[in-house]
DNA sequence: ACAGCTGTATCAATGAATTAACACAAGGGG
DNA sequence: CCCCTTGTGTTAATTCATTGATACAGCTGT
């Protein structure tokens, strides 16, 4: 569990999240794998126990971990199909800062929809042409 | 000037560039038209005249108002603030960021654009809401 | 039973953002 | 010249999110 943190203002709990929440996705932590204890990985991170408790708290509300008392934590056993809560969480703050920043330059949202679109289309093209 | 405050959590300064924005944008305010006074428009929304400059000031550097000493506030009369290559520079990064989070949670790139179509809705609700 | 692990809960310290209170500087018109 | 209105700047109060310190509750293997 490499976990990296940086001080670019980032909160750490958050840092700690997308990088556990990318790695789950990706397939790095598979479903059944033993997440380190709450104590264990802060002492490494040297942080505050309550922030990675924070964190784990949040990767089970995303559905993504499972904590069983006693036990320990663990990454939740399907990996290929998240709750529709847990998406929401994972995209939609993205979604908010993307529409702040393209109103912030006059770019409404219907606009918004259509570069996205098109952009897709771009970056798929592209990945063809290299594998 | 019709502008309506809510206490739904977004900060007063944010809401009044964003109304007063979308007015310029929209072309309901045109180039050279005078806003009101800082102090004026303060007193009529029972808000501290810092709070109305920091809103100008925000607009004056986005580029859609000019702020002439001791003279007053004057919408800009080249509301184009940024080229569409600026734009693009600004924006394309955080579009390929959330394209990216987005495949890696298995959300494609047209369930995304609703997604945003419906969250900038639900956020223009919100906002319009309680004042 | 008990030592040693788990996660949980509560409260305080800190820092950043927001808003307010108030004084300042400068041009414009009577 | 002088008052009035304009935007500007400084400082403090307040709120909120983040992080830390510390104590608690419950299983589990020996």
């Amino acid at each position: 569990m490499q976990i990296h943190l940086s001080d670019d203002g980032v909160p750490l709990y958050q840092q700690v999240v997308q990088q556990i929440r990318h790695r789950i996705l990706s397939g790095q932590l598979s479903g059944g794998d033993e997440m380190p204890a709450i104590r264990t990985l802060a002492e490494r991170l040297r942080v505050n126990p309550n922030t990675i408790a924070r964190a784990y708290r949040e990767l089970e509300q995303a559905g993504l971990v499972e904590k069983r008392r006693t036990r320990g934590t663990f990454v939740s056993s399907s990996p290929t199909s998240m709750s529709a809560k847990g998406k929401r969480e994972a995209i939609e703050p993205a979604i908010d800062q993307l529409l702040v920043l393209s109103q912030g330059l006059g770019v409404d949202a219907k606009e918004l929809s259509q570069w996205i679109l098109r952009r897709d289309e771009e970056l798929q093209r592209k990945r063809g042409e290299s594998s």
